[in-house]
DNA sequence: TCTGGGGTCCTAGGACCC
DNA sequence: TCTGGGGTCCTAGGACCC
């Protein structure tokens, strides 16, 4: 069979969840707009506007709230169910214009389109952007490449420099490619982050076009084998496949921060509990078991003194059941608990995930008693799911102490609409 | 006073074996 | 008492992503 060279569109959602809100709100655009993490903790989107401000990704809400108010800016709080329905939305009208897509996040995804029939790529990803925009009223950009990496690149490149154009394509030119990683900060390359940028530049590695030239011997020993393959993407040879989708997911986990500092042994027990029971209960919709169980509980990272530890329980049979994973994930917290700490954030993660129809029993399983085991827990699950809450929980969430929840202050009127409750933005 | 949540992948190093 | 190399498997933690 001819391998025919792979293409690669990235459509990323421009601001995404700001620009969700603004859906609703039209009124806001081209108004500073900004959102807020869980606990109205950090900012998670930003309009452009705001990021005029100053204001940048992942900051602590607290430590711009003045200049965010100077600036006249609109908050919310997120919304993140609503939108999860945009997004569903703009894959849909995706998967309408191209069989191969691979749903990369709640706000991007890339399609393999060598097989489609295409003469001009950016004019095809000014269509695509023109449609989805007609459809949702989300604006998004289109990066086309022949590695994901470039494409992440190009698409970042006509955002921040010409949004209106609305796709770039470096398909087919090697001159747009080299335009593209001159332009390009090193630190804003796909895989390099806050650990490595600063070595790069430190060995006079400043732009995409620089970590593309470097040898491949200097790029595995200085990166990982992974900074290798993202060094062959920049060069146009595509080293991270397409994933068509289907792959399993390979752990479930859930974790809070806690509203302050939780020093009683038995409040972060009821947390983990909690999050070890509502990770079971997403284990069971999914139709898997889980092979293992990890706790982890750490301080707060601006604390004086740090501590943290996770540690591992596995499950045998593996299994779904609340039961079985609440009491792994206690075993681990007994083990890593230090009565020394006040810790700030605990979590609970699913691991070695299988499909639940690909049980293995060993001898000594007792089929009938799992199999009740199991029918305890659809009952739970639909009880919960009537009721829309959490209504059936087990013993040892301690939900009469639960002074380890955050409190929501600052959440905004929140819209419980439905993207398809909505009229059609025209 | 106040610092998110959900993931994947890679590596170093310990335990254990011959 | 001191002294080996090579291999596997597992886990904790780091780095990165959105």
């Amino acid at each position: 069979m001819a391998s025919l060279k792979q293409v690669f569109a990235l459509v990323d959602c421009n601001n995404f969840f700001v620009s969700c809100e603004r859906v609703f709100r039209p009124d806001l655009w081209n108004k500073p707009v900004a959102v807020l993490s869980n606990n109205d903790g950090c900012i998670v989107a930003r309009s452009n506007e705001v990021k005029a401000l100053g204001v940048p990704m992942g900051v602590p809400y607290f430590k711009v709230k003045e200049v965010l108010a100077k600036g006249g800016a609109t908050l919310f709080s997120g919304n993140f169910p609503l939108y999860g329905d945009f997004s569903q939305r703009v894959v849909q009208l995706l998967q309408e214009a191209c069989p191969e897509v691979e749903v990369y996040s709640v706000d991007e995804s890339f399609l393999e389109i060598s097989t489609l029939p295409i003469t001009d790529y950016e004019a095809w990803g000014r269509e695509l952007r023109q449609k989805i925009m007609r459809a949702t009223g989300i604006p998004v950009s289109v990066g086309i490449a022949p590695s994901k990496t470039l494409a992440k690149a190009a698409a970042d490149f006509v955002k921040k420099t010409d949004p209106e154009r609305g796709a770039f394509s470096v398909a087919g030119s090697d001159e747009a490619r080299i335009e593209l990683l001159t332009w390009l900060p090193v630190r804003d390359v796909w895989g390099v982050g806050w650990a490595t940028a600063p070595k790069l530049k430190g060995r006079g590695v400043a732009t995409g076009y620089d970590l593309s030239r470097v040898s491949d011997a200097w790029a595995l020993a200085n990166m990982t084998i992974r900074g290798l393959k993202t060094v062959r993407e920049l060069r146009g040879e595509s080293c991270f496949a397409f994933e068509h989708g289907g792959e399993p997911q390979k752990s479930i986990m859930r974790t809070r921060s806690f509203g302050h500092t939780v020093r009683n042994y038995y409040e972060i027990e009821g947390a983990v509990a909690t999050f070890a029971a509502q990770a079971a209960a997403k284990l069971r919709q999914q139709g898997e078991l889980a092979g293992g169980v990890l706790t982890y509980v750490r301080t707060s990272k601006h604390a004086a003194v740090q501590g943290g530890a996770s540690q591992v329980t596995k499950l045998h049979p593996a299994s779904s059941d609340t039961g079985a994973i609440i009491s792994a994930a206690l075993k681990s917290l007994e083990a890593v608990h230090d009565p020394e700490f006040g810790y700030k954030k605990a979590g609970v993660v699913l691991l070695d995930l299988h499909s639940a129809d690909a049980r293995q029993l060993s001898f000594s399983d007792d089929p009938t008693r799992i199999d009740r085991a199991a029918q305890l827990m659809q009952s739970v699950d639909s009880l919960n799911k009537k009721f829309n809450t959490r209504l059936v929980r087990h013993a040892s969430e301690h939900i009469e102490n639960e002074k380890w929840r955050s409190k929501r202050e600052l959440r905004s009127p929140a819209y419980t609409t439905k993207w398809n409750e909505l009229r059609e933005v025209s």
